[in-house]
DNA sequence: TATGAATGAGTCTTCATTCAT
DNA sequence: TATGAATGAAGACTCATTCAT
């Protein structure tokens, strides 16, 4: 049984209401310093609630991260089948990348400082097998274009920094706070320096 | 020689042993879940010494954070001194980045999880002004070339995220052992799309 | 039975052995010298219960002082309805306090140095409350006498200390072990001279 | 060499502006909170010097009390003998301790917490050598006036609490500021009501 | 499934005291 | 006499987790 788009109502809506109150919690005080105690106040439910559905503090963060990330991979996979050019497929990871963020702010914070969390083996394993497919999936696409001599040939580790890099570098400036230029302001020249950076010539 | 026998070592050695111990302590353990215990055993100094000296656990990574921003900035700054081209700056930008980090690779993983710091107000103030002044040292520097019509005149904001972004989002994969090839052998990559993305065509 | 094998005591009744335990130890080792370890072990529960229970170790004091108050407190009140006479009514403001502080030596001795704890201020509140529905009563027990002119009328505020004052103070004299000379023996006299100070001519 | 009354000037008034330092903060923060840095930074003078002139915290808390203690005392023994008769005698206890509460509040709060303090075995044997010699004066001052009859005939401890108790409950209150109406105001009551509870009929 | 009282290992931090200079 | 950096034992308190109901 997979933990998302099960039938039963009331359990999965007593799921959402705490993890929001998890990613509130989380994104007002920190990880590290969120307690149990405080998630239950949030979200209005018991601690023996809380260990019930997620097993353990870690169990909330793994399972917060991991239906953000499929939420973002999923939409991007869904806009990149929409997409007949190489230019339309880059600047698509850009956009969607932006309109993401400024829609799901809160959360793109949070899985923006993954690395506080202590994955379990499972959840790890579980990520993995997310990226790989997601990953896969998307370099499948853009193959061809390089293939047909459409985008430069680079390192492969190398296109998705050069691509996603700046946006999401930006992303974390707007996300603290330490911009006030709106990321759908600004999506454009990402997506005009991605391509610049990536097409041949 | 001290007390228990160990060398008396002068007051800024001390505090560059503690901050050591702490660096290495955060990067295997975490900041979080690292103790001043830990970081004591390992400086092999006295508890009391540790809060003699930064006062707390925040105290600790405070420094570590502030020494670390500034020796990054002041080696740019350095560099940027022997350019004379605006390709020059642009690829200097992206390759110091790129040694520096590869030098000092400890040290980066810690500054790029900067989030999880719960700063003073006071060490707070210290960043700021830090900040302040170095990008207004480079954004000078660099004023002038697009003032001259040589680099694109884009919103001053997206500058760094296109210039830094790919290198940095790289550094991460890099630093958290998701890639194997080494940061100075693509580099040059990063440079290439930094200088194509922002010079006028 | 719980899960190390004491008996499962109701709520109310942990509370008293903690609350017991701990004016024991401040009694033995001194408010501020006493630890809550030291608490725990007499009271042979878990830190955490007596958390659970009081927040904090000045918690665990407030409550011991507020619960003490009120049981003196009411003992007065209550005796103090049997009276009839202005005369019977000081003999008895005096004697039941000897009374009191001989069967409750050692709480008796944890209130008259009241001025160690550190009260919060919730707990500061209410004991205002307590002290002015008290004082209140007696006041107006006392009122009709002094209007009867059976009475003499003296500043409001040299009342308690006259009436009271003596007794007190030979209280903490034998609380303290400084006199061997039991209170029982020698509450007539200070009843005596309470009368004596206040009764009209 | 006793502790007061040497002549080594310069000694004399550092001991004195440590005394003076410590009991504000004894005042303001209470004796258990009270640490000696912060004794150090009032007095304006080194941790060392603290060590060096009184030993330990408890050593500094003492002299305090000792002094006080002894300046109280020598000034009732003082005005003692300018009396000629009983009820002056009698009217003088009481008034003096108003006027040196008044004129040494901060002093006389201190004194009246003495339970806190943990005197080492050399403090406490000088102080019941102060106390015995004290009280042995006044009780030699008075017993001639229960002899010829002046003075009713009481057990022995109970002189100091009817005559005193009530004047000191009172500065307790007005100490800890529980009351407005200042000690000398109603210290005559105190008096009178003193000699009327002891003078004999 | 839901609840929440109880647990106790583990933290950060304090602060009286020492002692080499 | 004076100084103040260094020490480290000790304490208050937190909080993830359990489990009987």
């Amino acid at each position: 049984m997979s933990r998302r788009g099960q039938p039963n109502v009331a359990t999965g809506e007593r799921r959402q209401v705490i993890l929001a109150a998890a990613l509130a919690c989380f994104d007002e005080i920190g990880l590290a310093a969120t307690t149990m105690e405080q998630i239950r106040d949030r979200a209005r439910c018991s601690i023996g609630s809380l260990y019930h559905h997620f097993g353990s503090k870690e169990g909330v963060a793994s399972a917060l991260f991991i239906d953000g990330i499929s939420d973002l991979n999923a939409g991007l996979l869904e806009r990149l089948d929409d997409c007949g050019t190489a230019e339309d497929g880059v600047r698509t990871v850009v956009l969607h990348y932006g309109d993401w963020v400024t829609r799901q702010a809160t959360l793109a914070r949070f899985l923006l400082h993954s690395r506080e969390i202590h994955f379990a083996p499972e959840a790890k394993a579980e990520l993995k097998a997310i990226y790989q497919r997601h990953f896969g999936a998307v370099f499948s696409w853009f193959g061809r274009f390089v293939v047909r001599g459409e985008m430069k040939q680079l390192p492969p580790e190398t296109y998705i920094p050069i691509i996603s890099g700046p946006i999401e570098d930006y992303a974390r400036l707007w996300l603290s706070g330490r911009t006030s230029t709106p990321l759908a302001e600004v999506a454009e020249v990402f997506a005009d320096a991605a391509w610049n950076a990536v097409r041949a010539r």
